[in-house]
DNA sequence: GAATAAAATTGATAAAAATCAACCAAACAG
DNA sequence: CTGTTTGGTTGATTTTTATCAATTTTATTC
C-alpha cells in the first residue's frame, strides 16, 4: 500500500500555518519532511484498517477521506477528514494499532510520519503539545455532542445533524456539491440506507431542501435547525 | 459548593503511584498539593453541571461518582470514575467549560486542582504530558466501543457489554455490589429503565446472572460473552 | 452507445424498543 | 409503627426503525 506512489515534498511548503502543526519552526517542520512521504489514493481505497499496525501518523493534504469503525453488520462514519487535517490514530499513545478504519471517498494524498519523530517533537516543543492536546479535546467534544445524537435522536433530527455537520464542517458552503453516497450519509447517521433517502425526501417534500444529483442546497436552515432541535 | 467541607491533605500521601500523577516528582506534586483543595459530597449531590465553567481538574479521591450527558429528556452516563481517577473536562483545553455533568453515585471526595496549574505542569514535564496523553487516548478508543455498542447492538448486547464495564472495570470482581438504580444501568445502556429491567430478567431466567437487591453475579460469563457478541 | 454494474428508490412487512398506566416493595420520617 | 416517598416491576399498546424484495436510475466498461 504506502510504496505506490511516494515523492518529495516540504511541509513547510504545505498549509501548515492554521493546521496541527502551527507552532513548529522550520528546523522542526524540516525534521517531519524528511521522515514522511507522501501516498496518493483513489477515490474508495482503504488507507488503514482498524487493528492493523500504526507506525505512522496520518495527514491528508488533498481530497477527502472518511474515518469509519467497522460494527456489528455496519459500519458508523465518525467523520470526514479534509485538507490540512489528520487521521490520528489514539492507538499511537495506546498500543499503535488503529482504532478504526479510514478510506478515501474523493482521489486525495496522505503524509505518513513516522510515530516516533511526532511523539518526540510532542515531548520537545510544549506549544505543539498543548495544540495536540487541544484538538484531541475539540474532537472529544464533537464525540460527544455525535453520541447524544445518534443515541438520542430520531432519524429526521440524526441526518438534520449529518447535514449541518457536512455544510459547516467539511464543505464549508451552501449550497454544496456531495461527494459520498446514501450508504456515507446513512453511515454517518446510524441508520439504514433506505431510512436516510426516505428521510432526504420527507425533507425535500417539505421544502427543507433541493437535491438534484450530487447537488444539495439547504433551503429552509431554521426548519432544519429546528428538527435538529427538538431531538 | 465549593467551600462546605475543605480541608488540607497531600497527594503525595494519595495512591498517585497509579494515577495520572505517577510521574510528577515530589516538588511538583507539593505545587498541586498547594494549589488544590478537598470537597466532600453526599450520594446524588451534583459535582457539576455540564457548560459550567471549569476552572479546576477535578480527581476522585474516594467514593463513586457518574458522569453524564444531559441530552434530549434523557441522560447518557458515559462512565463511572473511582479513586483515584480523574474526571477530565476535555473543556479545560478548549473553552474553559464542563462539557458533561458529574454527579455522586456514592458518598466521595473530590480534589479540585487549579487548571493553570495543572496546564503549566503538562508543559514543563513531557512525562506527565505523555501520561495524560496516553489516559486521553484510551479514554477515546473506549468511547469507540462505546457508541459501537449503543448504536449497533439490540438491547441485550448493550446490557452484557454495560455488565462487563461494570464487573471489569469498576468493581474489578464477581459478585459485585451494585451501587447503581436501574436508572442509571439504563443511562449507561441508552434504553428506557423499564427495558432495563426486563433484559435483566431475562437473564436471569437464562441462568446468566444472579440478582438479590444490590448483590449481582455473572454466574455464565461465556454466555453473557455471547450475548455481547452477537450484537 | 450498448451492455453491465452499481447506486438509489419505493412499498410492504416485521422486528425492536419506547411509552403508558398500574401496581408492588423497600426505605424512611414523623 | 404507620404513612409516604422512592425505586422497581409488569403487561398492554404504540411508535420507530430495519429488513426484504422489487424496480428504477445512474454510472462504467468494452
Amino acid at each position: 500500500m504506502v510504496n505506490k506512489n511516494t515523492f518529495a515534498s516540504n511541509c513547510v511548503d504545505c498549509n501548515c500555518k492554521s493546521s496541527i502543526f502551527k507552532h513548529l519552526s522550520h528546523p522542526e517542520l524540516d525534521i517531519i519532511s524528511n521522515s514522511k512521504f507522501q501516498v496518493v489514493y483513489k477515490a474508495g481505497e482503504i488507507i488503514f484498517k482498524q487493528g492493523t499496525p500504526s507506525p505512522y501518523f496520518v495527514c491528508i493534504t488533498s481530497g477527502l477521506v472518511k474515518i469509519y469503525i467497522e460494527g456489528y453488520g455496519k459500519n458508523l462514519i465518525l467523520g470526514l477528514v479534509k485538507p490540512v487535517d489528520y487521521i490520528f490514530g489514539p492507538g499511537i499513545y495506546v498500543d499503535n494499532r488503529h482504532h478504526y478504519s479510514a478510506a478515501a471517498v474523493e482521489d486525495c494524498t496522505a503524509c505518513l510520519i513516522d510515530v516516533n519523530v511526532f511523539k518526540r517533537l510532542i515531548r520537545e516543543n510544549p506549544d505543539f503539545a498543548d495544540e495536540f492536546i487541544k484538538r484531541v479535546s475539540l474532537q472529544a467534544i464533537f464525540n460527544f455532542e455525535q453520541v447524544i445524537s445518534l443515541t438520542q435522536k430520531q432519524m429526521p433530527g440524526r441526518i438534520a445533524d449529518v447535514l449541518f455537520y457536512l455544510s459547516e464542517k467539511i464543505y464549508c458552503q451552501n449550497p454544496f456539491e456531495l461527494s459520498i453516497t446514501r450508504q456515507d450519509l446513512a453511515d454517518l447517521s446510524g441508520m439504514s440506507k433506505e431510512s436516510a433517502i426516505r428521510i432526504l425526501k420527507e425533507f425535500k417534500e417539505e421544502g427543507v431542501l433541493t437535491l438534484h444529483g450530487n447537488h444539495l442546497e439547504i433551503l429552509n436552515i431554521k426548519q432544519l435547525r429546528h428538527i435538529s432541535e427538538k431531538g
